[in-house]
DNA sequence: GCCAACATGTTATGTTATAACATTAATGAT
DNA sequence: ATCATTAATGTTATAACATAACATGTTGGC
């Protein structure tokens, strides 16, 4: 079942749902989703999953935009504190968030053979679930 | 309270309950807790805080021992194996366990402006307590 | 004693992140 | 409109964190 929803996961719709959410954020807050910051996102929004601040500046390089770390981080800090980018601090990378119009607790469920993540919440009723001891 | 409960732990004490846990484990798994692994797990207990990879690396230096990086990162990676100490993600830093007897998924509270940290369990029964989220 | 396994020593380098300062762009007050 | 202020970006350099790879030493079992 997981399968098919994935497979019926439009991924194309939810990115731009997610972009769109994050113009009229800052639209809202008079902050600048510049050129960029966007690129950024959008990076993260497509590959759907965590990328290191390094990959990040390969892409931004690819895209024609300065790519000095610093650049990097400023962008991937702006998207983080404005809450449509959690850091995976066990990866030393970044990932989009698919739902930041909810004030949540990202909880990170991280595959330890292929780092795949899966976003969970710890405050949110839809995901309640346990936390298993590995006893 | 709080208070009081702090000034009165021994923290001599427990510290040397902890270095005799860890000796006492190593011989029972017959693992080697050997000089430079002690230094470091003492060292860690001393400070009772989370200590970074370089800052134990100049500890070592001061006590004699070779103090290349790769010589740090052994120990505390031994250390955490064992679970005898946690590292900190977040701060890229480590912190000695002061309940390794107990099988344990460690939360860690973090203070942000000091970076001071308290160690809770989120499956032992006495230190149930309630995530509240930051809405 | 000799071998195997483990631990340590050492060099070099990889990876992640930020400080500091220069330049450019946007905003707002007059 | 222009000028001052603030925000964003560009750029250089370097700090901070971590591991690969290989050499050498130590220990325990046969």
């Amino acid at each position: 079942m997981n399968l098919i929803k994935k497979s019926l996961h439009d991924h194309n719709s939810c990115r731009q749902k997610v972009m769109e959410a994050a113009k009229l954020y800052c639209e809202e807050k008079k902050l600048k989703l510049t050129p960029v910051r966007e690129a950024v996102l959008n990076m993260l929004l497509n590959e759907h999953q965590a990328l290191g601040a390094y990959e990040i500046l390969e892409g931004l390089r690819i895209s024609g935009f300065s790519a000095q770390p610093p650049v990097a981080y400023r962008a991937l800090n702006f998207l983080k504190d404005i809450g449509f980018v959690h850091k995976i601090e066990q990866l030393n990378s970044y990932i989009a968030c698919y739902h930041p119009d909810i004030t949540h607790s990202p909880v990170f469920l991280i595959c330890q053979s292929c780092n795949d993540i899966t976003e969970k919440s710890i405050n949110r009723h839809e995901d309640e679930f346990n936390l298993l001891a590995n006893e």
